[in-house]
DNA sequence: AACTTTATCGACTGATTAATCAATTTTAGA
DNA sequence: TCTAAAATTGATTAATCAGTCGATAAAGTT
């Protein structure tokens, strides 16, 4: 793993832990086994670092979602396996996912450029559109049906960590909160 | 109003544009037309202003959602009250709204008294536990239903807010919101 | 008015920190 | 092996900021 991987590593463990402006860049050096000024040899600055590692972040998300998705027809089974495998991810991946949740709500966020939360070429968003589409789900907005995946992936991840669920019990409550989402959004 | 009052409202301005260590002690106090070290007057530490700023916050939201529930017996209108106060709250008070979410996904969550969140007495925990109990709604644990709730609530908030929806448009979309939420929790 | 208490002020301080840069080490190519 | 380029180092700096404190003003009491 070469620096600039480590050093985002530590980073998120840091941050989570301690905040953005509680986490002295001399500190994500030191964690990561590197001198102080060698940070700045990857991150001009210490934003910088903290919008990288948005965007990193997400990367991993998507790649680890859409490698989990490989379905040609679209049907419920389609969105079970993109519920599946993005809460999968969200528990698998706590910190970076504490991360995510920080920054979005963060003043940072508005530092992020649009396009790159451009939705149309985001697969959840192009699924949802399909499933418009062929009348499989709820003829409402694509942006609404999304906001409300996300969040209904939120809620359940809330669930599961801050009742520490077994392995055994959260897939009772993933299938459960699937099952629930479901009925919300077919047509 | 009073100078802690005043206090405490530029503090949610300044902390939601700037975060809460992009901003500093001085500017709160400048922006509330008092000296530095009133401030300290009414708040030992910053820290303890960022808490009880919180704390007034969620205050200020129940009873808000209080003062508009006011029906004895449970039924689905009792949860459609609720729904519709609660998402209200969140779109009159959009500055202390996004305070509650920095918050709580930053590293000054861990700080809040436990008994705080005890949700045992939270008006909405021991209505979802009375729903459940007459068999209303479906029989989950009541702090599986209310992660939903919120959840829902926030992902209809984030998509009224960043669709910049007008209020005609918005009450369109809440009661589709508690129609899709309640078709998921009833039993 | 005289006096006491409480609130306010703002200059100051000690500590912290993002970012720099000249010196050193490591790597790579001939 | 020799040399040049690239990467790394860490002491240094200029700036920022939370919190203090003695002085002053305002409010309250007799």
């Amino acid at each position: 793993m070469d620096k600039k991987q480590i050093i985002l590593q530590s980073a998120v463990k840091l941050f989570v832990e301690n905040g953005f402006h509680g986490t002295a860049t001399a500190k994500i050096a030191l964690e990561s086994g590197v001198a102080n000024g060698t940070l700045f040899n990857y991150f001009k600055t210490k934003d910088e670092l903290v919008l990288a590692l948005y965007y990193t972040i997400l990367k991993g998300k998507d790649d680890f979602i859409l490698e989990r998705m490989n379905s040609n027809s679209i049907s419920k089974d389609t969105f079970k396996s993109l519920f599946d495998a993005t809460i999968s991810w969200s528990i698998e991946n706590k910190l970076p996912f504490q991360y995510l949740l920080q920054f979005i709500h963060s003043p940072y966020f508005k530092m992020v450029d649009p396009s790159v939360l451009n939705d149309d070429d985001n697969p959840l968003y192009v699924l949802i559109q399909s499933g418009i589409d062929i009348i499989l789900i709820k003829q409402m907005p694509v942006s609404f049906i999304y906001s409300l995946f996300i969040a209904q992936i939120n809620g359940l991840h809330e669930y599961i960590i801050s009742n520490d669920l077994e392995k055994e019990n959260q897939s009772e409550f993933i299938e459960e909160a699937f099952e629930m989402f479901w009925k919300m959004i077919k047509e």
